[in-house]
RNA sequence: GCCGGCGUGGCGGAACUGGCAGACGCACAGGACUUAAAAUCCUGCGGAGUAAAAUCCGUACCGGUUCGAUUCCGGUCGCCGGCACCA
């Protein structure tokens, strides 16, 4: 009987499995699709945090398999994007050299885990195999008009010099490289993820998500229920709309307020104010996002001019002010300073007027020192609807509006369309020609992909033009439509636009005829459980759900919602040495812990499952050695303790089959939940039961076959050993995941606690179907003399406890 | 500012639906084996208290509901995440 040596085990059955894939399609197994969110081939290689997520996906594939599915469990890289292009930029290497390697390496790093992806569907964004279909679908978009051009102030990175949507956007910076991001005037291709905003939001409710990402992604697409009011311009034929969530509070409105970017802002300008008007709003236009958010005081122009309130007929003055956001609702509002904070603010700095329209408290406010937002009192100040309740008003007022014919019922959406253009080498040319007649014409499917060019020089213009632009070879061309002389357009897609979708392709990955086969399609699509980290919460993951229903509309695919299942495992954190405290894993830190490192010294089977003993999976954790070497102790014990059973064939006892099941029930509920640290834990504790049992008579063989069997997910290479060396001829994973009877967990007396008071006193043992006077009377039997005074009450709850209450 | 989540030993963390708080592991201490060390095995390990028990206190803090609260409710403090003038 040899110890545990991992370096022979995992050799072994490495080999094996190359020889001999255990994930075979015979056509009669229902198929299950579990997902990795792909990585970028970044030259770093992998540390043990990335091995976290593609553990997870792994154990719960085997899993999956072994209750009878075919799986569907594939890697690819997301390859487009800014590093590789920033390393072509100092390196003078071309990206796709460098991403080949890097792909190389990481590859190699990721077959280390042991998991089972079929490399056979293996794609790459940057593959033109690949990326004729990320161009195909855009086309699609563009002759549904969902894919436009526009001319518009957008978030602009100086530093990687190029265009960035909303969702990059973070406090003001560069999701990418923390820059400020300034605001520039460019020629955008812009995707209308708008026109899905109702569905995006609606088909959330059905999704297996973690809430926190469902809320997330519901307030980013951010829908309000209100009204759009016409206030008629005092004197002149203008009329200008203004969208409001709190109609009720329509006559407290006491002035309004449009953004400068409004198209009525300069010509309400009277003689008297039109220097000052057209001085603020060149102010405004010069402002970056950053300064206007930072900019907690509030700023404005009177125009000189005068709206009238539809239902009263009063004259409130007209001013800008960039607090009103010229690209939400109508670019204008009506403020009512007694009921928001932000008019509130306006007024007392521009001493406007104040008119309390819902009593507070019953009454109305003296000296009002702030805003009073909530929609509950009763109106006052308000003509005819004095004396309505104000919730009740801010419901029905918008069909109140509307039938007066004063504005109409209406809701709005946060959500923006897509900024889809990027001025940047390394991406998905976007596949449109520019005709001087035919304006944008998209380039026919049979001439995609539209190739990446070599070019001499990686850097950005930041001119607004992609590096493209200078290869006139490239970017002069015909027009498919008239065959006049024209211009390819010369921006890329952004890292996004590949990822939208490569999970599609997956299952169909070779296809040169389609993106995917409707067949394959309906056959081993959707996804059924999707790994990642939570940071895609409102990029990629809602980015894959609008271009999943786009490739519905169009009959590509048969179902509306990608992934059904997501999990999102958190990060391995280093230890900052000096404050203890959790910190990134990164190589400027130096806190880097190679998972080859550990593979070596403590083999895959240990590192798989100390990634999941580290902690909650959900929850990020601190990488620490000496619990690593905690999990290497325990993978020697469990191994001793099988091998050592082997040949002592112990019979089995009631005492076994009741251990053996509730094992069995543990492990199977907590991994179905996900605790999967205390799976680990589970494993642990039962070892510890039956190393007790080898001591004496033994543990049997079926006992030791159920716990292999359970552990085999977690640590393939010592499951499958053990599997063989207990008579298994086959594959472990073609065994069924064992079953429980849970009559045969249970005991016929338990132990349970007997309180005074609520306080525990003593302990007693309980037949499981005594009756509540029996087991009250033992209880007061194990208690004895501790029992004094008058009982007041005796409760038994069974199995649990049993509490005297006594005075 | 608004919205979510969390707060348990020296550390990572357990505790199913309100029922013996601290499973499992790490660290630490003592012991066995060894010439010795490592490895391994055994024992202990929230705090106060005691010769040992008994007993008391203890799940961020204050209060409530309950026979009984880490779990439910109200308030306070702290940490983390999301959004950020969206009318």
């Amino acid at each position: 009987m040899a110890g545990y040596n991992h370096k022979l085990i995992e050799g072994k059955w490495k080999k094996r499995w190359e020889e001999n894939p255990i994930n075979v399609n015979d056509g009669k197994k229902p198929k299950y699709y579990c997902l990795d969110m792909f990585p970028y081939p970044s030259g770093n290689g992998l540390h043990v945090g990335h091995w976290r997520g593609y553990v997870i996906s792994d154990v719960w594939s085997r899993y999956k398999m072994m209750q009878g599915h075919y799986l569907i469990h594939p890697m690819g890289w997301d390859a487009f994007g800014l590093p590789a292009e920033n390393y072509a930029i100092t390196h003078g290497i071309h990206p796709a050299i460098s991403t080949a390697e890097n792909v190389k390496n990481i590859k190699r790093q990721i077959n280390e885990i042991a998991a089972i992806y079929d490399w056979d569907r293996e794609v790459n964004t940057t593959d033109p195999e690949f990326y004729k279909w990320t161009q195909w679908i855009f086309v699609q978009m563009f002759k549904k008009g969902l894919a436009y051009e526009k001319e518009m102030p957008i978030n602009w990175c100086p530093s990687c010099k190029t265009g960035l949507a909303n969702e990059e956007v973070v406090d003001g910076k560069c999701e990418r490289c923390h820059s400020e991001v300034t605001k520039k005037n460019l020629r955008q291709w812009m995707l209308k993820i708008t026109a899905y905003a109702e569905r995006l939001l609606a088909d959330l409710d059905g999704l297996d998500w973690p809430e926190k990402v469902k809320k997330m992604q519901t307030d980013w697409i951010g829908k309000s229920y209100g009204a759009e009011v016409n206030f008629k311009v005092d004197g002149r034929d203008d009329v200008i709309t203004v969208y409001t969530t709190r109609p009720d509070t329509l006559w407290g409105a006491t002035f309004m307020v449009l953004a400068p970017e409004h198209a009525l802002a300069a010509s309400l300008a009277t003689p008297e104010t039109k220097e000052a008007v057209d001085r603020y709003i060149y102010e405004a236009s010069m402002k970056s996002n950053v300064d206007r958010m930072q900019d907690k005081e509030k700023t404005g122009v009177f125009t000189g001019s005068y709206a009238i309130n539809p239902l009263n007929g009063k004259k409130t003055p007209i001013w800008l002010s960039d607090y009103v956001l010229a690209d939400y609702g109508t670019g204008a509002i009506m403020c009512v300073p007694a009921h928001d904070d932000r008019d509130f603010a306006f007024a007392k700095k521009f001493d406007l007027p104040i008119v309390q329209v819902i009593a507070k408290d019953g009454k109305e406010i003296e000296n009002m020192t702030e805003a009073y937002t909530e929609a509950a009192g009763t109106m006052i100040n308000s003509g005819d609807w004095n004396g309505m309740e104000s919730a009740v008003l801010k419901r029905e007022a918008p069909e109140m509006i509307e039938k007066a014919g004063y504005g109409k019922k209406t809701v709005n959406y946060k959500l923006r369309d897509w900024v889809f253009s990027r001025q940047r080498y390394w991406g998905e040319p976007i596949p449109i020609v520019h005709c001087p007649d035919c304006g944008a014409v998209a380039v026919p499917e049979e001439e995609l992909p539209v190739l990446l060019p070599d070019v001499e020089k990686y850097e950005p213009t930041g001119t607004g033009e992609s590096p493209l632009a200078a290869i006139d070879s490239w970017v002069n061309t015909t027009c498919p439509k008239c065959g006049k002389p024209a211009k390819r357009e010369t921006n890329t897609m952004p890292q996004w636009a590949g990822s939208s979708w490569y999970f599609l392709r997956y299952v169909d990955s070779k296809n040169k005829e389609a993106l995917v086969d409707r067949k394959k399609a309906d056959e081993f699509l959707p996804v059924d459980m999707y790994i990642g980290g939570v940071e895609h919460a409102v990029l990629h993951l809602l980015y894959s759900r609008f271009y999943t229903k786009f490739l519905y509309d169009i009959g590509v695919v048969g179902f509306e919602e990608p992934f059904k299942k997501l999990f999102n495992q958190g990060m391995i954190c280093g230890r900052d040495r000096e404050t203890g405290a959790a910190t990134k894993m990164s190589k400027s830190l130096g806190n880097i812990v190679s998972p080859d490192d550990m593979v070596r010294d403590y083999g895959c089977d240990a590192l798989r499952m100390y990634e999941l003993f580290i902690g909650p999976p959900e929850l990020d954790s601190i990488w620490d050695d000496s619990g690593m070497e905690g999990i290497y102790r325990f993978i020697n014990r469990f191994y001793t303790m099988v091998t050592s059973n082997l040949e002592k064939n112990a019979p089995e006892t009631p005492e076994l089959v009741k251990l053996r099941n509730r094992l069995a029930y543990d492990v199977t509920q907590r991994l179905t939940q996900f605790n999967l640290n205390t799976v680990i834990s589970a494993f642990m504790e039962y070892n510890n039961k039956f190393v007790e049992l080898t001591k004496g008579a033994g543990v049997d063989h079926e006992t030791l076959k159920v716990m292999v069997k359970l552990i085999a997910p977690f640590a393939p290479h010592i499951g499958e050993e053990l599997w063989e060396q207990l008579g298994g001829t086959d594959s472990v994973f073609h065994e069924s995941w064992p079953t429980y009877d849970e009559a045969a967990m249970k005991d016929d007396e338990i132990e349970i606690a007997v309180q005074i008071n609520g306080k525990t006193k003593a302990t007693v043992m309980i037949g499981v179907d005594d009756a509540k006077d029996a087991a009250i009377e033992k209880a007061k039997a194990a208690l004895g003399d501790k029992l004094s005074g008058n009982i007041i009450k005796e409760i038994y709850v069974p199995g649990k406890i049993v509490n005297i209450v006594a005075k």
